[in-house]
DNA sequence: GAACTCTGGGTTGCATACAAACCGCTGAAC
DNA sequence: GTTCAGCGGTTTGTATGCAACCCAGAGTTC
C-alpha cells in the first residue's frame, strides 16, 4: 500500500471537483444563475481546469449547471415549472422505486431507515439550523436507503439527481410543526408498508408523501413573494 | 462569416464526439462490453483526447458506457436486470410525457407524428434491412415528437438516453407482422388520444405500447437464448 | 442621438506534454 | 507446479500553453 493514507479515500481529481461542486451548488454557495468560471473553481479545489471541466461536464449532464459553449457554466435557475416538473417526476419514481423497496424489503436498509427516521424525530422542535440540517440529513438517509432497497440503480441515480436540489434547498426551513409530523410519520408509514411486503401501500404513501412536500414548497413560493413584492 | 460554412452546422468539438459516440453506440459499433480506447476514438473523430474525455464524461453520466478510473471506457452491458428496469421506467415515465402531452395537444407535433406514422405504415412489409431501418427512424422521430409536447424538458432527456438504446438496439427485427402491425396502430390511437386532450387514454396506450414492446424484446431474447444453447 | 464597426481584455476550447496508475509478463523462490 | 515480486509497455489523469471566441466599450458615421 502506498504510504500515509489508509483505505482509499483518493478517489480522481475530477471526482473530487464533482462532488465539492455538487454539493455547493446545493447548498446554496453559488447561487442560482450565478457564473461559475473554470480558474477561480480550479483555484478553489487546488487543482488545473481540466479536471474541473470534466466536473462540470457531468454537473451540466445532470441537470445542475447549464454549460453554454464559449460563454462558460451557470449554476441552474429553478422556474415554477420546473419545480412541478421535478415534483411531478419525483411522485412518479420515488413511488415506482417504494414499489420495489416493499418487494425486496431488505432487512439491513430497513435498519437505516429506521435509524433515519429516528435522528430525525430527536431533532425536534426544528427550532435552530443545526436541527434543520440534522433532520435534512435524515431525510436524505431515508431516501436513499430507499432507493437502493428497491434495487433499480438507474431510478436511484436519476433520483438522486433530481430529489437532492429541492430536497436539499433549505426547504424544511419552510415545514411549520404539523408539516414535519406528518412527514415522520409518512417515512414510518412507509416503513410498515416495506416490512408488510405491501407495494401498493408503499408507493401511495410515497406518492402522497412527495405531493405533500410539493405543497409545502408552493407554500413558500407564494408567501416568499408577498413578501417580496410588499417590501 | 467563416468561410466554406453556411449556417452554423459546427458545434464544439466536444458535442460532436459525444453524438458520434452515442449514435455508434446505439447502433452497435461499438459492443457492449467492448473497450473504448481514448487515443483510438479520438483518431477516428480527429481531435485530440480532450473533447473525448469530456464526451465519455457525458456519456457516463447518461448511462451509455462506465468509465472505470485509471482502465477506461467501457460500452454498457445490459443485464436481464436492467432491461427490465429500462422497461419499467419507460413504462411509467413514457406514460406521463403522454399525459402532458394530450393536455398540450400541438398542432404542429401532432402533423410531425403523423408524418412519422405514415413513414412507418409506408415502408411495410419489413422484410429488408433499410426498411427495418425506416420504420425504427420513424419511431425515434414519433416519440421524440411526444416528448416535445410534453413540455416536461427533463423527463425527455431522460427518456432520450433511457429508451433509444433498447429502440434502436435493431429491436424491430423482433417484431413480427403482427406485432408492428400492433405497435403502428397504438401509435395512431395515441395521436386520437392527444387530439381528443384525453390524457388517462393516452396515458394507457402508451403503458401497453412499452409493455408490448418488452414482450417482444423478450421473447426474441428466450429465442436467441435457446437457439445459441442448441448450437 | 442611434446604430454600427472595430478593437482589447478576458474566458473558454482544444492540443500537447508529462506524471501516475494499471496490466501482463518474466523469472525466481519455495 | 504454483506463487509472488519486479519490471516494461501501455493507457489514463492532470497541467499547461496557445488559439478561438465572446463581450464591453470607444470611436465613427449617418
Amino acid at each position: 500500500m502506498p504510504p500515509g493514507l489508509v483505505g482509499e479515500v483518493m478517489a480522481t481529481a475530477w471526482e473530487q471537483a464533482y462532488l465539492t461542486l455538487r454539493r455547493r451548488l446545493a447548498d446554496g454557495t453559488y447561487p442560482p444563475g450565478s457564473r461559475l468560471r473554470e480558474e477561480d473553481l480550479a483555484a478553489q479545489l487546488g487543482v488545473s481546469r481540466t479536471p474541473v471541466r470534466e466536473a462540470l461536464r457531468r454537473l451540466d449532464a445532470e441537470g445542475w449547471l447549464r454549460v453554454v459553449p464559449n460563454q462558460g457554466a451557470f449554476a441552474a435557475e429553478w422556474s415554477d415549472a420546473d419545480i412541478e416538473e421535478v415534483y411531478d417526476l419525483r411522485s412518479v419514481l420515488e413511488s415506482h422505486a417504494a414499489e420495489h423497496a416493499a418487494n425486496a424489503a431488505d432487512r439491513r436498509l430497513v435498519a437505516v431507515m429506521e435509524a433515519a427516521c429516528e435522528q430525525a424525530e430527536s431533532a425536534l422542535p426544528a427550532d435552530s439550523q443545526a436541527a434543520v440540517e440534522a433532520i435534512s440529513d435524515a431525510n436524505v438517509r431515508f431516501h436513499r436507503a430507499l432507493w437502493e432497497m428497491s434495487g433499480q440503480a438507474r431510478c436511484s441515480a436519476i433520483l438522486s439527481s433530481l430529489a437532492v436540489p429541492p430536497m436539499a434547498l433549505r426547504n424544511f426551513r419552510n415545514f411549520d410543526a404539523a408539516g414535519l409530523r406528518r412527514s415522520m410519520d409518512q417515512h414510518r408509514e412507509m416503513i410498515a408498508a416495506i416490512v408488510a411486503g405491501d407495494a401498493a401501500w408503499a408507493s401511495a404513501v410515497m406518492r402522497a408523501h412527495v405531493q405533500a412536500g410539493r405543497a409545502v414548497f408552493r407554500a413558500a413560493t407564494a408567501r416568499e413573494r408577498r413578501g417580496r413584492h410588499a417590501a
